[in-house]
DNA sequence: CTGAAAGCGCTAACAA
DNA sequence: TTGTTAGCGCTTTCAG
């Protein structure tokens, strides 16, 4: 079946190609009968303007790339949810790059939008450092997700780690808990994630007086629930003594009560854990989960926000932007008094 | 920064444009010399293809739409993973498209096609019905997942639910459950699921020689957690007597060991929970879940096969694939004797 | 307010 | 083996 164009439609209707257009596009002016006859045209040929024609044409894409190190992760899903639904009411739509972590897919993503593929880019890297992010940007508007270093000329949007891992620590010394742990130093992490988490641990423990003690600091070998599991049933086995974890995120945290419950440790009891990413796992675990909330919705909006910018032409510097982040209070580590 | 055009590479390497163009598609007729004094102004000049414009000459997108109810449940997040990773493999670029369960969300699904956005759509409708989804369709290409009915006209994929439930209940009363519940009932729930789910449930006690009993299916009012694990918390207290449980989902079967674990009900010793779906979520809870595992990687693939045969001509009438399942045996109904 | 025509950058059929 | 050229379908000046 033949593709019906704009120039069908024109021919049918008497009219030519602009007019048409400009019904299409509603553009205000244009005689009310003349409209109507074209309309009835458009229905009867049941044409669909050709998007990739139009794209041609007007060099703007509608799309936007949104690169991540893994889609089916509880924390990117949500955060892509956000993302998606926030794209999709400013009328773009998106398509997604799953990066594995690894370098050449991260390469690749900025890559895109030079082969003319999108308007922008949404990454959360892992890998590439501040200077090849620089270096492959060139102009294409970007924005930068996560707690990377990043270069002084691209947008990035984050929440504030130091002060969040403050805040664990704090609730956790309102519950009593004087023996704070630390969960989940993965050895070769590049992220900056984890050093931000464990500076504002420490930063908190310090801050109420509490000697830091590296004993507490529990190594992990990778993200994987078990092999925090492990670490603390390590921990425990070595007699470290403990009454409180803060987590790097909610896979560490699981981790943690499974390997608590399963050396008969009590949770909050005995041991209050606090996660990081309140992603919806926090809900299904026994306990359930008390976890830093960082403003997904709000992540994606500002994220969204300043890549409509640069799309739309901003030229300035790189712009930081943190969101807030809460404390979502649940059972591993409930609140005081209850 | 104006874009690099092949006849700004044909003009400085002293060749036609047909020439760069059979450089650039790696055409094997090409003098090397030839070949490589047009990869020196390539280079030189920075030459990307612009897709967008090969897309207007080719008719050709290179991608394909996903479009699913939501993208952050597990279920739709891991097979997305798998889809986004085969796609990539067949050179296609994924767009995702979150239908959030609405009915015109899911009817714009099938228009992107038209509107020469994408070459191909795999869809996992909940709304739509068989009648609709063939008078929308027209000639896309597109494979369907899930257990709606579907047009005999469309391809389709999923596993046997109807046997899955029997595997649940045989796997059950080989730990010597008897009196097996089906948790997850939801009323106006028009996917076609629950239906097969329950069949199957009756037909593995009808199999056994087991009466039905009407009070063990627990109805559900939506597919939250919470609202299954109030479900079993009811039938507990109007004193149903029952020490099995088939979940149709992960979620609800997670809500079922909530309920039992907050009514002191011992999982499994007690009472035995089969999810569905085999999510990462099963990983994490206490007890870990037992779940019906459908093949997601395969379903991805076969998905994927189906469609880029569409794409490529294929015409035939629907094909319906079932992909293998298996049984995710964990902690909430372990291995008989174990 | 409407029409004609020149691109947007690439592909592919046809010549040479 | 390489060059020419006519589209792909839409947008957008610029006349009228």
């Amino acid at each position: 079946m033949k593709q019906v164009r704009l120039a069908d439609v024109a021919e049918l209707a008497g009219v030519s190609m602009k007019t048409v257009s400009n019904v299409v596009h509603d553009y205000p002016h244009v005689a009310p009968q003349l409209r109507k006859s074209v309309q009835e045209a458009i229905d009867q040929l049941g044409y669909k303007p050709n998007l990739t024609a139009r794209r041609l044409a007007t060099g703007k894409t509608g799309m936007i790339a949104l690169a991540m190190p893994e889609i089916d992760h509880p924390y990117f899903s949500e955060l892509s949810r956000h993302i998606a639904e926030g794209a999709t009411r400013r009328g773009y739509r998106v398509i997604i790059e799953q990066t594995l972590s690894d370098v050449d897919a991260e390469h690749a993503v900025l890559k895109d939008r030079e082969a003319g593929l999108v308007d922008g880019v949404i990454f959360h890297p892992v890998r590439m450092n501040t200077l090849e992010i620089a270096k492959l940007r060139r102009d294409t508007p970007l924005v930068l997700l996560g707690e990377s270093t990043t270069p002084v000329t691209t947008d990035h949007v984050m929440i504030d780690n130091v002060s969040a891992a403050v805040d664990s620590v704090k609730h956790l010394l309102s519950l009593g808990s004087r023996r704070i742990a630390f969960l989940g130093v993965v050895e070769h992490d590049i992220t900056g994630s984890t050093d931000q988490r464990l500076l504002g641990y420490q930063q908190g423990l310090v801050g109420a007086g509490i000697a830091l003690n590296p004993d507490l600091v529990f190594p992990v070998p990778d993200f994987s629930p078990e092999a925090s599991a492990e670490a603390v049933t390590a921990a425990l086995s070595r007699g470290v003594d403990f009454d409180g974890v803060v987590c790097r995120d909610d896979k560490f945290a699981i981790g943690a009560l499974r390997g608590l419950t399963a050396a008969g440790v009590k949770v909050p009891d005995d041991v209050a854990v606090v996660g990081w990413d309140n992603t919806a796992l926090g809900s299904y675990t026994t306990p359930t989960l008390t976890s830093i909330a960082p403003d997904k919705l709000r992540l994606a909006e500002v994220a969204l926000e300043l890549l409509a910018e640069r799309i739309n032409g901003y030229q300035g510097i790189g712009r930081h932007r943190v969101v807030p982040h809460s404390l979502a209070v649940r059972h591993s580590a409930p609140a005081p008094g209850s």
